[in-house]
DNA sequence: TGGGATTATTTGGGATATCATGGGAAACAT
DNA sequence: ATGTTTCCCATGATATCCCAAATAATCCCA
């Protein structure tokens, strides 16, 4: 189903630069889909997915009541959206601004989270990870209805292959 | 799909010229489309598009009851509307009248919004995303139906319910 | 199963092209 | 003339391209 996942942890060079992950970069050229970033709406992480996402986004906005806070939080989605162009390598270019809103510096985490992945501080991740994890201990797991009759693709309790 | 995103902030120099980002000038040559501006109808900031939506403007007044205080309303988009001529840079010049509706001195900020984008002073532009994704925050993020039909999508791209 | 060889991937740096910006001069209008 | 707009070229900053080195993953055969 070509999704992404797992997490890998790139360095950003002194230009910018940051390595896409090769199997997220897999997905995109199978679909032969471009890349978007985008600032989350609610955490301090950049967004990135393909174009359908971002048309569902400018189509809601012209079914809706222009003048609603609604679409004026949508177009703050678009505004921040930047369509990423891969150099030879696979590298994407972080914008100043990009940078500074997900407050990176030398490196970048990607998590896959199925249709789409962020993009994080490692060590903010890290940190946000062990607390959904005590969370979920401490409360129980949230409502999870997986799809007729299969069972979840059952993965080794450990740690999915975070290869790194 | 070709459409105006991200944000650019670019300098009015003192004859009065400002620069069209370069990412929006390749939709609207790609289109072969000339650019027009208005004043929003809502907002203290400039409107641009290509012509297919200032056709959508006249085609709405032309369905409209012609006493209607909306088309009144609607009329006013299309008298402010100017088609702007680019120079050989690429740069647009703004007339004393834009300048004083926006409210802009020396930088502007573009902010792509889809299918049109917008020129707001930058501080003020800037104001308005805080209380977006403040609001975005507090109160939670617009409904999206994404993924047309098919399951309950992961979710919407903002990030939700951060389950990880 | 081990471990060296091979390939894939990430990272770095220099050369080149693109873009925003500024200014002068020509064209235009008042 | 006088002020303004348009055209053209120059410049600096920055993104992009291209190639090479370093690192990590995979393969293959003993």
């Amino acid at each position: 189903m070509d999704l992404f996942l797992s997490t890998f942890e790139n360095r950003i060079d002194r230009k910018g630069r940051l390595s896409v992950p090769a199997p997220f970069r897999a997905v995109l050229e199978r679909r032969r889909d471009p890349l978007y970033l985008f600032k989350s709406l609610t955490e301090p992480c950049l967004e990135g997915c393909g174009p359908e996402r971002i048309g569902q986004i400018v189509d809601a906005i012209d079914s809706m009541d222009s003048l609603s806070e609604e679409v004026a939080t949508l177009q703050t989605m678009l505004s921040s959206a930047q369509e990423m162009k891969l150099d030879g390598e696979g590298r994407i270019m972080l914008s100043a601004d990009f940078i500074a809103f997900a407050e990176l510096d030398d490196m970048a985490l990607y998590a896959g989270i199925g249709r789409s992945f962020q993009i994080w501080l490692p060590a903010r991740y890290r940190a946000r990870e062990t607390e959904a994890r005590t969370r979920a201990k401490s409360e129980g797991l949230p409502s999870l209805r997986l799809g007729g009759g299969r069972r979840p693709p059952d993965e080794t309790p450990g740690d999915p292959q975070g290869r790194r």
